[in-house]
DNA sequence: GATGAATGAGGCTTCATTCAT
DNA sequence: CATGAATGAAGCCTCATTCAT
């Protein structure tokens, strides 16, 4: 990782970052956390030990970089797609399901990350994917407050769980399957999608 | 460990087995596969490293067996709740997943093993963890190839993903929260078991 | 390190240890507690990393053992040397000199350990030379107390101070010149020990 | 570490350089030779590590410089006193103590790196240290060679030692005590003063 | 069968030092 | 001259596993 060229300073740096990063996303993908090593990522990075340590505190620390990223990105696109899905918050929540799976399945090492790898890795890591999956299950106890008036009544907070519970675990098998296999993504969304409306009866 | 008494030899090495089979799955439940040591399964066991060797494969291989002797006891059961809720499918389905939520509820330490820790261990741990989600998610399948007459047409495979990702993500989320916050099991079992049944179009 | 031979395990055991310790202390006399790694003191003492981490928790350990050792032997030592020099307070002082220089000058490895390593290695150790340096200080101080009818009056807890400062010095200085022009320690013994009593005003 | 004035270049280095050495001093006195490094040097002095190399050759560089200051100004304050002494060899001797063990306890830093820090760093500090070390006793044996004429015969090598080592220790252990309990410099110059008068039965 | 001492590969991390800008 | 990003050697230590007793 050595920049001959001249671009700016800031500008190398955020790029050194970004390629440790994008080389431990995909890592990590790959083989998980444990099994990723700091050594693995520098070689497949073409940096050195020493640059890793300079961009990340530790270890655990772009576990973490990479899953805040995601989860802001995750956001940025749920909020886009809700916004494009006008008033209807049926509609809302039905665009909301379709790009988190669409989304999940279209970027596999980030979602295996997030859904397979992020648990039992230490309080930080478990804390940092709360994170996410809190927002999710908030938007969904959101949208459901806002719908609940003819709605059976269920603990908003427990269906949010399975919603997204639900989500994941779609995710998770469908990125299991050889990529022969894989029904598509879309196809995926939506049954997703209308299971979990009719679960909490709103269709 | 030390058996002054002489019950039959096959009795005094199963109890040896299932002594240190115990440990380990409490200690990997409460600290997670990396973070639990063999030696740490061996002091708390009272046995011995050498033991340890003579009656598991390796450290992977406890785990394993944690997993599928648990996987046995989800499905004994299920199978007995299913025989007890009658010729209902419907209500079959119900009770299956009552009793699954229920079951890990009183599993803590397992149902973490199961749902937290069993994730981005390899390929033989994945596979036993596989196991046992599909043989959820297959009875889902056969319940509802049973039941399809009359309900909108949806990706079996995938609704039982579905159903089985609410469970785990509901238990997960119930474990994760301080037993005094917690609601009862019972409760939780009959929410998600709602929400699945009007997922699949049969409330 | 393989010890094929069959005395009792308890004494194979302890002679793994002292042989670790042993190799760690003559590296630490020669080459400084920084300058010598964990690694070659495994190596020199043809054991293992796990046999030693075995027998010590850490580097800081096995310093710190040596530390304590050579303090209990200095002390086993000092009193010896008391006990035989009879009842007269003064003779017991000159002979608690003599044979501190003496058995410094013949523990070169340790006496190295000891006033020149040993300093400013962080609290733990700090601590335990510490310890040392102060039982020597007390005995000073004790005897000192017996004797003060007819001394001059000095603070005795910053004489203890000069007469221990004195010994070390000395010895450091001693240990530090080629072995072909040191003096024989007795005479370096003698002198210390008149510097000493002189300097209470006691000769 | 920015310098907006124009003053000659020459006196812009040079303040620069003391800036760093007096960072340095201050940290190595407070943390150790080993805990510190040279990032905090560099972070605590406003410079940066290009400048650190600029101005020391490396880190063992900055630790002898700051020795070596510390020797000459030693010798510049003994030579004052014993100047200010007048001719009198024991009236110098007395002055010599008191004021190294006045000027050791005003400089805790440098009397730090002196006796605490210098000692098992390698050959080159060793030989800086001893430098300075030797040329207190050889002033000591100097004087000494003036008074012999009745004074009880002991190696005046030796003596030396006695006498800077009993210096050395009370200091050490002057400055370990919390401030509260220390007793005034001035106490413990004069005591130890004493004691080393009395130790070449000049008294 | 039971024991636990012994092993060593390999992980994570630090830090002195260099050199391009 | 000043800067600080980049480097990589090398240290400490853990832990799964083996094997002699």
């Amino acid at each position: 990782m050595v920049y001959r060229t001249t671009p700016k300073l800031a500008q190398r740096k955020e790029a050194h970052r970004v390629n440790l990063l994008t080389t431990a996303i995909r890592l990590f993908g790959k083989h998980g956390y444990h099994a990723t090593t700091v050594p693995m990522i520098v070689k497949a990075s073409g940096s050195s030990t020493g640059s890793f340590y300079f961009y990340f505190r530790n270890k655990e620390d772009v576990f973490a970089a990479a899953l805040e990223r995601f989860g802001e990105r995750i956001a940025e696109a749920l909020n886009a797609a809700i916004a494009l899905a006008g008033e209807n918050v049926l509609q809302q929540m039905r665009a909301a399901v379709e790009t988190l799976v669409t989304f999940l399945a279209e970027n596999p090492n980030e979602a295996r990350i997030l859904i397979v790898e992020s648990s039992g890795l230490g309080p930080r890591l478990e804390q940092t994917r709360r994170g996410i999956v809190d927002s999710h299950a908030r938007s969904v106890e959101k949208a459901l407050s806002q719908l609940r008036t003819n709605l059976p009544h269920l603990d908003p907070e427990l269906v949010a769980r399975c919603w997204v519970g639900s989500v994941y675990e779609s995710v998770y098998h469908y990125l299991e399957q050889p990529p022969a296999r894989r029904p598509s993504a879309k196809t995926v969304a939506s049954v997703v999608a209308e299971f979990n409306l009719r679960g909490i009866g709103a269709l």
